[in-house]
DNA sequence: ATGGTTGTGGAACAA
């Protein structure tokens, strides 16, 4: 045997998976720069939030020669909404009810066969309450609705269906100190009150979900990807938030590559007030 | 527990 004759000794080339979360705040309005975002970055999956459309209305032939034919999504009128966008053929599609209300919130599916090494995985696509303003579960009911909303994650998250899973979106805590950008002036606000942070990391340690981006960037590196509209120059101010997440399964922990926020979309025209979040992994 | 802005839908409500 020449001593070339193995020089690929694990087999072929591992694949590498893209899969981006993305809250896009109305995919009617941001069709354009739904588009845009996969011309630029060409992720295998893009899974969003709020997309703000019934059913009926999805722009589906928007997507028509996109490369990502493959949609699963979930919507309502004027709320809410989830969708998963393939190259990939999906299987399995599931929507999960929370808190017995229609809302949607989840959506989920499995690679098809055609994924290769990523054939298998299963995507969960989340979009938690955001709890209004008043963090208080007696004064403000849709505080009360995001605890319960947290507390039935929690529930499913211990009687999963084993198998390697990826979970993403926006799951509206920035669950750590360097999470935002004053941890100090934020205790008291929904998104970074301890019983949001505790409950959302209780919940994720319970079931061994891998929290990527600080698997790669521990604290006290900060990680934003979320800016209010309510701020005349977020650019300047960077008063962030890291709202949007990426979990893994642990059997895919030691594939996990990179997380990266695409924080250019934050300052397209007419953007989401969230910045499209991409994890690779290497299977 | 302020106000600031954006989206849906065409007033109020959600974020």
């Amino acid at each position: 045997m020449t001593p070339f004759a193995d020089a690929n000794p694990t087999g072929p080339d591992p694949l590498r998976l893209t899969v981006t979360t993305w809250n896009i705040n109305s995919v009617r309005l941001r069709i354009d720069s739904v588009l845009r975002f996969l011309d630029a970055a060409k992720p295998d999956v893009l899974c969003l939030q709020e997309t703000k459309c019934p059913d009926d209305a999805f722009p589906l032939k928007a997507l028509r020669g996109s490369g990502y034919e493959n949609v699963f999504f979930a919507g309502q009128k004027g709320y809410n909404g989830v969708a998963i966008l393939s190259r990939f053929p999906l299987l399995t599609r599931c929507v999960m009810p929370f808190c017995e209300r229609q809302d949607a919130r989840h959506i989920s599916a499995v690679l098809g066969p055609e994924a290769g090494a990523a054939a298998g995985i299963a995507l969960h696509d989340f979009y938690v309450p955001a709890g209004g303003d008043i963090p208080d579960r007696a004064l403000n009911p849709k505080f009360a609705h995001k605890l319960d909303f947290l507390q039935e994650l929690r529930a499913w998250g211990g009687k999963r269906v084993a198998g390697p899973a990826i979970l993403v979106g926006d799951l509206n805590v920035a669950p750590l100190e360097h999470d935002v950008w004053s941890h100090k002036q934020l205790l008291d606000v929904v998104s970074h009150t301890p019983i949001e942070t505790e409950a959302l990391e209780t919940l994720r340690g319970e079931a061994d979900w891998i929290d990527t981006a600080r698997l790669l960037t521990p604290e006290p590196e900060k990680i934003y990807t979320w800016w209010s509209y309510r701020s005349p120059d977020w650019q300047a101010a960077n008063k962030g938030r890291r709202l949007d997440h990426a979990w893994v399964s642990p059997d895919l922990k030691d594939t996990v590559r990179k997380m990266e926020v695409f924080r250019e979309a934050r300052g397209w025209e007419r953007p989401s007030d969230h910045a499209p979040v991409t994890l690779t992994l290497e299977l």
